[in-house]
RNA sequence: GGGCGAUUGGCUCAGUUGGUAGAGCACCGCCUUCACACGGCGGGGGUCGCAGGUUCGAGUCCUGCAUCGCCCACCA
C-alpha cells in the first residue's frame, strides 16, 4: 500500500508504475498454465525501421485492453512482442543511414566499419559492402530501433511480457521459417518454377500478388496497323505500350466478335518488326476495349500471361531484369529497327518506336492521351514488369476452398472484416511467390548440384537437415560437400534468394511460441489444438499477414491459427484524410504521451469502436485526462469517508444504496459481455457513464449520511460506506484495462498488490441484487435535479438552503421519494419535503437568506 | 465491374432483441475556499442522407437511390 497524497496528480505516474510492474513481474506469463487457462495473443511485430506513429499507439492500446481484461478474468495471458526487422524497409533504412549498399559478390571484411552514422552527406556515394557486412549493419541498427520502441510501449503501458520477445530476423525466426519451408517442400505445398513473374526493376526482385497496388498514370492509346498476310488490308489494334511491339506473339479478339471472326486462324505481320503472328480467339478479350482486338506481348501485363499460357504461345521476351530492352532481337523480329531500341529503358524505347511508326505510317492518327491504372510494387516507384525467372511458390489457389472455410471458422471483430479476406481468397489468380532476390532476409535452406557442364540443376534441390537450421547456403555447405566444391562442376551452389518477409511473419505464432525448441512445451500451452486466441492487426494487411498466416497454418497443421481476429481501423487526420508522413502531420507518439499522459491517450484510443477509422482527436485525450483526474479525486474523497475499509455488501440496507449497487451490477454484466465480444469501447463508455453519475449524484446524495457526523444513524452510515466502497472498488477495476497507471495508483491507496493482478468485478461480490430498489435512487436523483435547477435559476449556490420541496406524483414515485427522503433533504439542504398524489411536478422554494448570519 | 462500411445537434460520436432522440466538446448562463476551477450546476440546439415499404409504432427491420470512404478485379 502506498500513501494517499494530499494533492493527487497524474504527473509522474508512468515513471512510477512502469518499473514496479517490471520488477514485480505483473505481466509475466505463467508458463505452467495449461491451454484452457491461457489467453494467447499473436502480437503484430512492428516494423522497427519505420517510425512509430499514432496509429501504432491506437491499435496496440486496443489489444492491451483485451489483454488486461483477460488477465483480470484469471487467464494466464501470453502477450509477447516481436520486432519486424526483416526485409526491404530495413535494407532501405540501413542504406540511407550508413550510406552503403550490399554487393553479394564482395568478400566479408570483419574489420570494416561504417563511415557515417545517420549523418550521410547528400552527395555521398554509397559504399559497396559484402552481404554479411550489410546484414551486420542491419542487426546493429534494428537493435537500436528496438530499444526506442520498447521504451514507447512501456510508457504507453502495454502489459507485454518483455521476456517473450523475438525479432523476425533472429535465429529463432530464421529456424522456424526454414523449418516451415522444408515441411512445405516435403509435402509439395512449396515448389519452384521457372515462369513469368511480377518483377520490380529497381529492387531487382520478384514480388507477390499481395504486394501489388494500382496507381493511376498518364498513358496514351496508340493505334497501330497490322498487315494481313493475305494482302486483304490492315487490322488495327490500340495499345498503351507500343514499345512492346517486338514482343508481340499474337492478336486476340473475343470468339463472338463478328468483326474479327473471319480473321481467326489467319496470320498478320507486325508493323515495323515484320513478325508473323496469328489472330486468335479468347473470351478474356473485350470487344468494347480499344478496337476490340489486342496484341499479346510476352509480357505486358498479367492478362498477357494468361493468354500466353492458355493459348500456348511462344515467348518473345524483350525486357530484361533491369527494365531495359535486351540486346538481342527475338526470333522472327526484324533486327534493324530492334537495334535502335536495344538497351533503352521502356520509356526511351517507346519514344523511339513511336518515331519509327510515325515515319513508316503505321501509327494511325495522334496517340489518345488517357490515364489508366498501372500495377506497381507497393514499395516501388516504377511500374512492374513481367519477366521469366525461377522462383519458389507456396500453393494457395488449389487450397482456396479450405482457406475460405478457415476464414469462416475464425471469429472476426468486427464481423464484416471477414469479407475482405473472402474477397481476397476468391480473387487469387496465382500461387504465392515467396522468393526474393534481396539481401536481408531468411535464406532458403537449399543447395543445387552443379552438373559436369557447370550448370545448376534445379530439378534436384538438396535440402538442409532440419537439425542444422538455421543455415545460410551461401556460407555453409550441403551434407557431403566441402566449401571448395562451391560453384564448380560436380559441386553445388547455394540458393541465392531470401524469403518474402511475409514468409516469416506468417509463422509468428510458431516463432513466439517456440514451436521448434527442444524441451519446450510453450507452444502446446499457447497454441495447442485450437490455435492462439487472438490475432490483432490492421485491415490493410488482411491480404498479407492474416492471409499468409492462415496459409501456413493450413499447410503445417490444417487448422486455423487463432480463434479470433480483431481488426483495427486507421488513424485519420482531423480532416478525415488518411494520416501520412508525407503530409507532415504525423504526431510524435512519445511527445503525445508526455503532453496528455498515457492514460489520456489510451482513453482516446479505447473510445474508438473496433475496426472503425478514427480521427486524431486531442480533445478526446483531454476528456480522458479529466476522467483520470476525477478518479484520483473521487477515490481520495470516498476513501476519506470509508477509511479504506473493505466493502461489506451485507451492510447495505438503504434503498438508495441498493439502487446504486443494482446499477453497478448491470454495469459489470454489460462491461464483461462487451469485453468478451472484444467491444472494449462499449465497456469503457458504460463504465465512464456510471462513474460520472456515481460522482455527481450518488456521492452527493449520501456523503452526509456516510459521514454520520452526529452519530445518529450508524446503520445508514455503514450502508452508504459499504455501497461507496463497493462501487469504488468495482469502478477502479473496470477502468484498469483503459487507465492502467491511475487505477494502480488509486488502488494502491487501499490495497496491497497491483490492481492488474486483481480479479475482474463479478456479480457475486455485490451481494444479492434487490429488485425495484433502483426507484428510490432514481427518484432521489430526479428531485435533486429539480432542486439544483431551482438554485441555478435563482442564481444561488448549490449550498443555498431550501425552505420546502413539494413533490406531486403517483404513489409509487412518492414512496420512492419517501424512501430517499433523508438523503434528498441532506443533499439539497431541504427543511421541508412533502408529497401529494397527482400529475408529476416538483416545486422548490428557496430560503430567503442562506442563513450564514445565523450560523455565525 | 464485384464487395464492404459510413451518413444522428456546429464538431467527434453513442444509441444491442422497434416503444415519445443521447453524451462529450464547442456555445450561453449561474455557482468559488470544507474531494476535484485539470471543478460544480443548469440551459439552448437535431423532422436521425433521400424515397418507398412492413408495423399500432422505425434512428433501429426490408427495398431502392444518393454522397463519402475502403477492399478486390484479366481496364489491351
Amino acid at each position: 500500500m502506498s500513501v494517499m497524497p494530499d494533492k493527487p496528480t497524474l504527473d509522474g505516474l508512468e515513471a512510477k508504475w512502469a518499473p514496479v510492474w517490471e520488477t514485480q513481474g505483473t505481466y509475466k506469463f505463467d508458463s505452467t498454465a495449461t491451454r484452457d487457462a491461457v489467453y494467447s495473443i499473436d502480437t503484430p511485430p512492428p516494423t522497427v525501421s519505420g517510425s512509430l506513429h499514432v496509429g501504432h499507439v491506437f491499435s496496440y492500446t486496443h489489444t492491451d485492453t483485451i489483454a488486461r481484461f483477460q488477465r483480470m478474468r484469471g487467464k494466464a495471458v501470453f502477450y509477447p512482442m516481436g520486432w519486424d526487422d526483416n526485409g526491404l524497409p530495413t535494407e532501405r533504412r540501413v542504406q540511407n543511414y550508413y550510406g552503403v549498399a550490399g554487393d553479394a559478390s564482395l568478400p566479408y571484411d570483419p574489420a570494416w566499419k561504417p563511415k557515417y552514422n545517420g549523418d550521410v552527406p547528400k552527395d555521398a556515394r554509397r559504399e559497396l559492402i559484402s552481404r554479411r557486412n550489410f546484414i551486420e549493419l542491419c542487426q546493429e541498427l534494428t537493435g537500436q530501433d528496438e530499444l526506442v520502441f520498447e521504451n514507447l510501449w512501456r510508457t504507453l503501458g502495454l502489459s507485454v511480457d518483455w521476456s517473450q520477445t523475438y525479432a523476425t530476423i533472429d535465429d529463432r525466426s530464421q529456424r522456424v521459417s526454414q523449418k516451415a519451408f522444408l515441411n512445405m517442400a516435403a509435402t509439395g505445398q512449396a515448389y519452384q518454377l521457372e515462369a513469368p513473374t511480377l518483377w520490380d526493376i529497381d529492387f531487382q526482385t520478384a514480388v507477390a500478388q499481395a504486394e501489388l497496388e494500382d496507381r493511376e498514370l498518364p498513358g496514351a492509346y496508340h493505334r497501330l496497323a497490322f498487315h494481313r498476310t493475305d494482302a486483304q488490308g490492315d487490322v488495327f489494334i490500340e495499345t498503351t505500350r507500343p514499345e512492346l511491339l517486338p514482343a508481340c506473339v499474337a492478336l486476340v479478339a473475343h470468339p463472338d466478335d463478328e468483326r474479327y471472326r473471319p480473321l481467326f486462324g489467319t496470320t498478320v505481320t507486325t508493323p515495323l518488326f515484320g513478325a508473323q503472328v496469328p489472330v486468335l480467339a479468347h473470351p478474356l478479350a473485350q470487344p468494347d476495349k480499344g478496337s476490340g482486338i489486342a496484341m499479346i506481348c510476352t509480357f505486358g501485363d498479367t492478362t498477357d500471361v494468361t493468354w500466353w499460357r492458355e493459348l500456348q504461345l511462344p515467348t518473345r521476351a524483350i525486357i530484361g531484369r533491369n527494365g531495359r530492352i535486351i540486346s538481342d532481337a527475338p526470333e522472327g523480329v526484324a533486327s534493324e529497327p530492334y537495334a535502335r531500341i536495344a538497351g533503352k529503358t521502356t520509356k526511351q524505347a517507346q519514344a523511339e518506336v513511336v518515331a519509327m511508326l510515325t515515319k513508316s505510317g503505321e501509327l494511325i492518327g495522334e496517340p489518345k492521351k488517357i490515364t489508366h491504372p498501372v500495377k506497381h510494387f507497393e514499395k516501388g516507384d516504377r511500374p512492374l514488369e513481367i519477366v521469366t525467372s525461377r522462383q519458389w511458390y507456396v500453393r494457395t489457389v488449389a487450397n482456396k476452398d479450405r482457406l475460405l472455410e478457415f476464414g469462416r471458422q475464425i471469429t472476426w471483430h468486427p464481423d464484416y472484416m471477414r469479407h475482405r479476406y473472402e474477397n481476397w481468397v476468391e480473387g487469387l489468380n496465382g500461387d504465392w511467390c515467396i522468393s526474393r532476390q534481396r539481401f536481408f532476409g531468411v535464406p532458403f535452406p537449399v543447395w543445387y548440384p552443379v552438373t559436369a557442364d557447370g550448370e545448376a540443376n534445379y530439378e534436384a534441390p538438396i535440402y538442409a537437415d532440419a537439425a542444422t537450421l538455421p543455415v545460410d547456403p551461401q556460407s555453409t555447405t550441403p551434407p557431403g560437400f566441402t566449401e571448395a566444391q562451391r560453384g564448380v562442376p560436380g559441386g553445388f551452389v547455394g540458393d541465392p534468394d531470401i524469403m518474402d518477409t511475409w514468409a516469416t511473419s506468417s509463422v509468428t505464432p510458431q516463432i513466439a511460441g517456440g514451436w521448434d525448441e527442444p524441451g519446450s512445451d510453450l507452444f502446446e500451452r499457447i497454441y495447442g489444438d485450437t490455435g492462439m486466441d487472438l490475432r490483432p492487426q490492421g485491415h490493410d494487411i488482411i491480404r498479407t499477414w492474416l492471409f499468409t498466416t492462415v496459409v501456413k497454418s493450413h499447410a503445417e497443421f490444417d487448422r486455423i491459427p487463432w480463434k479470433s481476429a480483431a481488426i483495427s481501423g486507421w488513424i485519420l487526420d482531423p480532416d478525415r484524410k488518411k494520416m501520412s508522413k508525407s503530409k507532415g502531420n504525423v504526431v510524435t507518439p512519445l511527445h503525445m504521451l508526455e503532453e496528455y499522459g498515457s492514460d489520456a491517450v489510451r482513453y482516446w484510443a479505447a473510445s474508438a469502436r473496433p475496426g472503425v477509422d478514427t480521427a486524431f482527436d486531442p480533445g478526446q485525450m483531454k476528456i480522458g485526462r479529466k476522467l483520470a483526474i476525477k478518479l484520483l479525486n473521487a477515490s481520495k474523497f470516498v476513501l476519506g469517508i470509508t477509511g479504506g475499509a473493505a466493502p461489506e455488501p451485507a451492510a447495505i440496507t438503504s434503498p438508495v444504496d441498493h439502487g446504486i449497487v443494482a446499477r453497478l451490477a448491470d454495469l459489470v454484466a454489460d462491461a464483461t459481455a462487451a469485453f468478451e465480444a472484444y467491444d472494449y469501447a462499449r465497456a469503457l463508455e458504460r463504465t465512464e457513464s456510471f462513474f460520472w453519475n456515481f460522482c455527481d449524484d450518488y456521492v452527493e446524495l449520501v456523503k452526509n449520511r456516510a459521514y454520520d457526523n452526529d452519530g445518529l444513524d450508524p446503520a445508514g452510515a455503514a450502508s452508504a460506506r459499504a455501497a461507496l466502497s463497493l462501487s469504488l472498488s468495482a469502478v477502479q477495476r473496470l477502468l484498469a484495462p483503459f487507465l492502467p497507471f491511475v487505477t494502480d495508483e488509486v488502488w494502491s491507496w487501499w490495497h496491497d498488490g497491483s490492481i492488474h493482478a486483481t480479479p475482474w468485478p463479478a456479480a457475486a461480490e455485490l451481494g444479492p441484487k434487490v429488485d425495484e430498489s433502483d426507484s428510490a435512487y432514481a427518484a432521489a436523483t430526479e428531485v435533486l435535479g429539480a432542486i439544483r435547477r431551482a438554485k441555478t435559476e435563482g442564481k444561488r449556490s448549490m449550498r443555498w438552503p431550501v425552505t420546502s420541496v413539494s413533490v406531486v406524483a403517483d404513489q409509487a414515485f412518492l414512496d420512492a421519494v419517501a424512501a430517499a427522503a433523508g438523503d434528498i433533504r441532506s443533499a439539497g439542504g431541504v427543511s421541508e419535503l412533502s408529497g401529494s398524489v397527482g400529475d408529476r411536478s416538483v416545486t422548490v422554494i428557496l430560503a430567503e437568506t442562506d442563513g450564514s448570519t445565523l450560523r455565525s
